[in-house]
DNA sequence: GTTAGTGCAAAGGTTTTGCATAATG
DNA sequence: CATTATGCAAAACCTTTGCACTAAC
């Protein structure tokens, strides 16, 4: 059990939750990259074959609200996941290959500087997804 | 018929698509602001009680294909359109009462900017949600 | 008239929920 | 042991599709 998963620990139990073999294991895929439901519980089942999608989807959702994880709207037909806490960073979505991919950038000093500044909005979340070509499938 | 319903015919033309009362009545909504699919389905059924959501659907879809209308990714349940074509803009949603307030900011060439130089990635489209509390939702 | 588009109903895919059972703290 | 979490199956959603009928060009 690592630091990371001791810290969840005190995460779950600070909310009267358990941390359960099924929580540990789903935190631990996410941990390892972006994905959907059903490909976290693709992953899971090679561990733990009983697991059942009804708990991924519902450790998901629970991960969600205590702000362990992080839920992502990449394309239009699933929700992607990912851990939290993490260096601000943005994704990049190839339209050819579906390959994702991480970009560090300062980008949100700079949107909640404008944002608040022009609209008096109090930013809890910035989500920012650029789609396009990446050098690969640009060759193509 | 205005100006832009002739602009949509031409585009449709072009398609060999076909202006239906159907398409001229989306495209209408559309213009009036965010929706999703349901929304419109609701909306149109005022002017048009036989219409079907099915149609909706396969509207927003060619719709979209022929970059009439763009696609956004505002709460996790469903899809929201907006018309197309108009000036660079994000969208703050507040997680208070659910307005969409529109920012118009020169983003775009600064993520371009960046992304491309950071990652040789050939940008399509760039999708900035902010979500947050608004002046009015702060208060409480 | 030809061909594309519509409405309806049915199917598809993802996410949620109810309930009895199992496991955690 | 009290309570939370799980697994299963069924339901709830949103979206798409097949097909016969209608309307646009």
């Amino acid at each position: 059990m690592d630091k990371m998963l001791a810290t969840s620990r005190k995460t779950l139990d600070r909310a009267g939750m358990r941390l359960t073999s099924q929580r540990a294991l789903i935190l631990d895929i996410i941990r390892q990259g972006h994905f959907d439901a059903d490909e976290i519980y693709r992953r899971a089942k090679e561990k733990a074959p009983r697991i059942s999608l009804s708990t991924v989807y519902r450790t998901l959702q629970k991960l969600k609200k205590l702000g362990l994880v992080e839920e992502l709207h990449f394309d239009e037909a699933h929700h992607h996941y990912e851990a939290k806490p993490t260096a601000e960073h943005y994704h990049l979505v190839c339209l050819g290959c579906g390959r994702v991919i991480e970009l560090r950038q300062p980008l949100s000093d700079f949107i909640k500087r404008n944002v608040s500044e022009a609209k008096d909005f109090d930013v809890v979340e910035t989500e920012v997804r650029v789609t396009g070509y990446c050098a690969r499938c640009r060759k193509k």
